[in-house]
DNA sequence: TAGATTGTTAATCGATTAACAATC
DNA sequence: TAGATTGTTAATCGATTAACAATC
């Protein structure tokens, strides 16, 4: 499945898609021109990114919402479901076993993993937490393509070593390290104390 | 405090400082080409993000790694102590709360605010959850730049009002929405949900 | 000295914006 | 029709990489 996208612009297909979702019902048409006004963009760099998701409007009348939103949601592929596995029940890790956010992208969070006998056996956020021994036999078992990585940064390459020997294809990485991982693993990290120190270097 | 370094490879330093840390004490000297090597990118780009914080190397020998992290904590203002609220003590609040890694970059979060009246009074990870009300004049009090906005969607555009008026300069938020500040303020955003969707359609 | 590494200038690459023809 | 809006092609802008002189 990979599109001659750029990853930049990929980033912003949930942009569009949330501010889409957050009109009105009553509104049928919607043109680039105000989709870059309340999202503070240039209207071509709108018409270009939707463009890709094979959307099309017409000219004098714009888009028509419900069709943007379908196409958008199509090409993130939220209609196919996908199994993620959360390794690390800490705090953060706990909150997004309870986030609901996930299921509008056709995500589910399907198991937990922790190596603290304390929380193995116990449910969080309606997931089962597991000991990390039995990881990839439920990846395995789930075909789960995805993981969280929200162990301490100590521990984030022998987890991330794990899952990719486990099968799982993407990595979403809190942990403030970088990971080392096999061509065909893909990681993303996201720091927030890191974001937040650029974000008061920004002032 | 406006500097000329572009946004991209300002996020890059922390990336470079975790990296940096977490070499051996014995290490006195380290390389771009060898930082580039770990990190999985090109060598002079590692050197020209290095030389915004007007670090410098010596030829043959490379960089003294002490002074690189300092050079790097300076321009990122680790020093200098900044307080931040955060709004929102729901899964991903409470998380962030608990979390220590914020310290590191001099940022500290130094009260808690939500609407639920349950919470209200409480304490979190060692700090007091206050009422929204209270928001603006904690701001005040403790001379607050920066906010963290972990409310639902529906919520944050308000808090967002409540913050910008209050004198925030930096808003981290978490609210799938994007939020429109005034100009003097910088708004950045973390979409767990859609940066693991954006994973999943890179596969 | 010779060789490794830095720092800088020029070339390349990719993303955004501007211009504009197509069209409803 | 006239005008608004799309979609595309060309121009601009910015970031990365390549080339290379400086230097320890």
């Amino acid at each position: 499945m990979t599109r001659d996208i750029p990853e930049i612009s990929l980033q912003r297909l949930p942009i569009y898609l949330n501010y889409l979702k957050s009109l009105p019902e009553g509104d049928k048409y919607i043109s680039s021109g105000a989709i870059a006004a309340a999202l503070g963009m240039g209207e071509v760099l709108v018409r270009k990114d939707l463009a890709y998701t094979s959307s099309s409007g017409r000219p004098k009348v714009g888009y028509v919402r419900a069709e943007l939103i379908a196409a958008i949601e199509e090409y993130l592929g939220c209609n196919k479901k996908k199994n993620a596995v959360l390794v690390g029940v800490g705090g953060l890790g706990s909150a997004l076993l309870s986030y609901g956010g996930f299921s509008k992208y056709g995500i589910d969070i399907v198991e937990a993993f922790d190596s603290d006998p304390e929380k193995i056996g116990t449910t969080v956020g309606g997931k089962a937490v597991r000991g990390d021994d039995e990881l990839a036999s439920a990846v395995n078992k789930y075909g789960a393509l995805l993981a969280i990585v929200a162990v301490p940064a100590v521990a984030a390459q022998q987890v991330c070593d794990c899952l990719a020997a486990s099968g799982v294809k993407g990595i979403l990485n809190f942990a403030p390290v970088q990971l080392k991982a096999p061509e065909s693993v893909v990681v993303r990290n996201i720091d927030v104390a890191a974001s937040l120190a650029i974000l008061a270097s920004l002032l």
